[in-house]
RNA sequence: GACCCCUUCGUCUAGUGGCCUAGGACACCGGCCUUUCACGCCGGCAACACGGGUUCGAGUCCCGUAGGGGUCACCA
């Protein structure tokens, strides 16, 4: 597909004012699945260019949901405010070029600007006012802006490899600042050059970015350098069909790590977020590779879907092998429980994890579901345990524990002891296993009730029922 | 407001002019299985925003309308 041209390298570029949001985590996928499924390099780099609003803390938020997404990126992670000294280099190439030109407007001005422009229902924007001025005719002591002498005629015309050929034109598009009064450079100005030192060839973002993507292809013009091919994904909306950002419901990826969804679940989640491969549903990190094209990303923007993340991640979880999701579920368990779990109770949530896994959706649920085969007697019964445990239901307890006792402790032997009792009792056997599970797990619902007994051990199990007997 | 983008079941989507009396998945509603809850299986509900064209034929192409979204900083 790209055999005859240079090998693809794509970024994802963070800036670093707060967490990973999931869209920004859907952005970095898409950008690590083209560079890997084309055999090129995917590289990271931290748009920290305003110091005030970037932390170290949010850093090391990026980089640690990047690792548990398993998006791993090549090469050292770039800092953008590492490299003012070569944006400002090439502002005065510019500059010498005739291609930028310094604007002495303040503040104050550029607002009116807007303002009176915005009221006459014209296009808001810089007017161009210091373009052609004579600097002799600056003012005192005024630190200039620099600005992008960008044309004013015709059009910049963009080809999306998701949009389509967008165009717009250019009398739309004021002159954009690149140099800050204090010298800084802009992001404008930091991500073109950036981009193009770092060798990128696909410029895969939030299509939040496609009017920026006019400016920056003027840049690249002016440059005299060749734009990226672009590609702007759809955004991710939250229920209410508004932009999921930030302060708008977003989450970062360790919440979602937090609520106990898998990584494997929520890349094949975010995949089928405005991009597909027929009706292929559930599918591995693997698959997508071997499918993921540009052309197959839809332009509309999707609707972030709980459940569904919520029903593959069951999916996830059921396919697990056991042993990891013991190491998975294991700092959730003991979260709940309050201390660590011994090398034997470690044991038994392994032998356990069969049916445990079978009903959970999330690991929160699977560490909550698990947590009766460690609970210390007696135990708490909740609600709906405890409306099944009656006096009658107390007394049959405590005639079932005899009976119990004297049986062959695994699957078959508890249930053929336990269906003689009720058949002996005239009873039908849901009327004896459900108290007899509020009696040992102290809920109503649990894995098979014999797999259950036979799991806790005799000792522990007989000691339950005895709890709970007259 | 200006510019740009979008519009198939509640949600994610398949669909690239005839294979569509529109398919799948999640959710929802029934049923089966069953010691509970899940799982699984079976069945059901449910959509081409609207209006004009083009065409023998339109969900698919064109135009318009409506609705939604994005962007308009010396933020990124």
């Amino acid at each position: 597909m790209n055999s005859d041209k240079q090998p693809v390298v794509t970024r994802f570029a963070p800036s670093p004012t707060g967490f990973l949001h999931i869209g920004g985590a859907r952005t970095a996928l898409f950008n690590w699945l083209y560079a890997r499924s084309q055999g090129g390099k995917y590289l990271l780099r931290i748009e920290d260019t305003d110091r005030k609003r970037s932390s170290d803390a949010a850093i090391q938020a990026i980089l640690d949901g990047l690792k548990w997404l398993g998006l791993d990126w090549d090469g050292e992670v770039v800092f953008q405010s590492g490299r003012q000294a070569r944006h400002a280099e090439m502002v005065e190439k510019l500059l010498e070029e005739g291609n930028a030109y310094r604007c002495y407007a303040t503040p104050e001005e550029l607002k009116e600007m807007r303002e009176s422009a915005r009221a006459q229902g014209r296009r808001q924007g810089y007017d161009g006012r210091w373009r052609d001025r004579d600097p002799a005719e600056a003012p005192e002591g005024v630190a200039p802006a620099i600005r992008l002498r960008s044309p004013n005629d015709g059009e910049t015309v963009i080809t999306d490899q998701v949009q389509g050929t967008v165009r717009v034109a250019n009398d739309e598009l004021d002159d954009m600042i690149l140099l800050r009064g204090d010298g800084t450079p802009t992001y404008m100005l930091s991500v073109v050059v950036d981009d193009h030192d770092m060798g990128i060839t696909h410029v895969i973002r939030g299509d939040d970015h496609l009017t920026n993507a006019f400016r920056q292809t003027q840049l690249y013009q002016a440059l005299g350098w060749q734009p990226p091919v672009f590609a702007h994904i759809p955004l991710i909306h939250g229920p209410d069909g508004a932009k999921l950002s930030k302060r708008h419901g977003a989450l970062g990826v360790e919440a979602y790590r937090d609520m106990g969804y898998l990584p494997a679940a929520l890349r094949n989640y975010l995949c089928r977020l405005g991009w597909g491969h027929g009706d292929d549903e559930v599918f591995s990190t693997a698959q997508a590779l071997e499918w993921f094209t540009l052309e197959a990303v839809g332009k509309a923007p999707a609707r972030f879907d709980f459940k569904k993340l919520e029903n593959l991640n069951g999916i996830y979880i059921r396919e697990s092998d056991d042993a990891a999701l013991v190491e998975n579920a294991l700092p959730f368990i003991e979260e709940k429980l309050g201390r660590a779990l011994e090398t034997d109770e470690r044991t038994r949530l392994n032998t356990a994890m069969p049916g445990l896994k079978e009903r959970a959706k999330t690991l929160v649920e699977l560490a909550e579901s698990a947590l009766f085969y460690f609970r210390e007697r007696p135990l708490e019964l909740n609600e709906k345990a405890a409306n099944l445990l009656t006096g009658d239901a107390r007394a049959m307890i405590g005639q079932l524990r005899d009976v119990l006792a004297d049986a062959t402790w695994d699957v078959d032997g508890l249930e053929a002891v336990v269906r003689a009792f009720a058949d002996e009792k005239e009873m039908k056997l849901g009327k004896v296993a459900q108290p007899l599970r509020a009696a040992v797990t102290a809920r109503a619902t649990s894995p098979g009730i014999f797999e259950v007994l036979e799991i806790l051990g005799r000792d522990e199990a007989l000691a339950r029922l005895q709890d709970v007997a007259p």
